[in-house]
DNA sequence: AAGCCGGTCAACCGCCTCTAA
DNA sequence: ATTAGAGGCGGTTGACCGGCT
C-alpha cells in the first residue's frame, strides 16, 4: 500500500501566495493558533496543501521573523555553526532568533559560500582550499571516501567530546582579525558554546544582546529598553513589514489582538 | 528598447523522523 | 513490535529582478 499524498493534489493551488491567501492564513492562525496543518487549508478556506501553509507561515508570515539581510554577527555565527553542524539548517536557524532555516540556507548558498571561497576556504569542510588541494594530492581516493564531508556529519552527541578540538574551529582559524575577535568572544563564552551542543537554550538572548543593528527601529530609547528585557520584538513591530509590503490594513488581520496582549502585559 | 544573464529567494518535492494507535 | 499519519527537514527549482550589452 503506497503512502497517501500529504494532501489531495487535485484542486490544490501551487506557486506564489496571493495577498488574499496570506490574509486568510494569518487570520486563521491568529484565531485558532497553529494546529493540525493538514486541516488548516480546509478550515481556513485555502486551496493549498497543508505543508505549503506551514511553510508559508514559518518562513514568511510568522510575526516574530526578522527581515532583511543577516548581520555580520549572524553571518559569522552561521559560518561557525555550519562548521560544527553541517547543513542542519534548522538547527542553525534555531540559534538565530527570527531567522528561518530556509532563509539561512538561501543566504548560505548565495552569499556565504562565495564569500568563503573568495577567502580561500572550502565552504563544505571549512578547511583552507590550498591545504585541501595538497592533501588531495597526497591522500588516496579511498581515504577521501572515508572522510565524507567530515564536518557535515558531526554528531551532536559527539559534540562535547569534540568541543576541545572545536574550540579552535576551522572557521575561527581562518577568520580575519575582526571576525575572529567576534568569534572568539562567542567561543570563549562557555555557557554559549554549551548551549550550542546541548540543544537546549538557543542563542536567542545572547545573540539578541549582541546584535546591535536595529531592525527597523529608530528610537534608541525604545531599543535600549528592548535590549534590557532580552527583548523579542513585538508582533506588532514585526508585522509592520507586512503593512509595508502588502496592501493590507492592520485591522484586516485582527492585529489589535496583539495590542491587547501587550497592553495587558504592560499593566502587569 | 530589447534581450541576455546572473543573483536572489519563495516555494515545492520527496525523504526522514516522530508519535500515537 | 509494527504501522500509518503528520510534521519537519534539506535539496532543488523556477519566477522575478536588476545590471549589462
Amino acid at each position: 500500500m503506497g503512502r497517501q499524498p500529504c494532501c489531495d493534489k487535485l484542486g490544490v493551488k501551487k506557486g506564489p501566495w496571493t495577498a488574499e491567501e496570506d490574509k486568510k492564513l494569518i487570520n486563521f492562525i491568529l484565531t485558532n493558533g497553529q494546529c493540525c496543518w493538514r486541516a488548516v487549508p480546509k478550515l481556513a478556506g485555502l486551496r493549498r496543501c497543508g505543508k505549503s501553509c506551514r511553510l508559508r507561515w514559518t518562513n514568511y508570515l510568522r510575526p516574530d521573523l526578522k527581515r532583511g539581510l543577516l548581520t555580520e554577527v549572524e553571518e559569522q555565527l552561521v559560518i561557525d555553526l555550519h562548521a560544527r553542524l553541517g547543513n542542519r539548517w534548522s538547527k542553525i536557524a534555531s540559534r538565530l532568533p527570527g531567522r528561518t532555516d530556509n532563509e539561512i540556507k538561501n543566504h548560505w548558498n548565495t552569499h556565504i559560500k562565495k564569500k568563503l571561497i573568495k577567502m580561500g576556504i572550502d565552504p563544505i569542510t571549512h578547511e583552507p582550499l590550498n591545504k585541501q588541494a595538497s592533501s588531495n594530492e597526497t591522500s588516496s581516493p579511498a581515504e577521501n571516501l572515508s572522510q565524507p564531508d567530515n564536518n557535515h556529519e558531526v554528531k551532536e552527541t559527539d559534540a562535547v567530546v569534540n568541543s576541545e578540538e572545536n574550540s579552535r574551529s576551522p572557521a575561527t582559524e581562518n577568520s580575519s582579525g575582526e571576525e575572529s575577535l567576534l568569534l572568539d568572544s562567542l567561543c570563549s563564552d562557555d555557557s554559549l558554546m554549551n548551549s550550542l551542543w546541548l540543544d537546549e537554550t538557543p542563542l536567542v538572548e545572547a545573540l539578541w544582546e549582541m546584535d546591535t543593528t536595529p531592525i527597523a527601529e529608530t528610537e534608541t530609547e525604545t531599543e535600549n529598553t528592548k535590549n534590557e528585557m532580552n527583548f523579542v520584538p513585538s508582533w506588532e513591530d514585526n508585522c509592520a513589514w507586512l503593512l509595508d509590503c502588502q496592501d493590507f490594513g492592520i485591522h484586516d488581520f485582527g492585529f489589535n489582538y496583539f495590542n491587547e496582549i501587550e497592553s495587558k502585559e504592560n499593566q502587569h
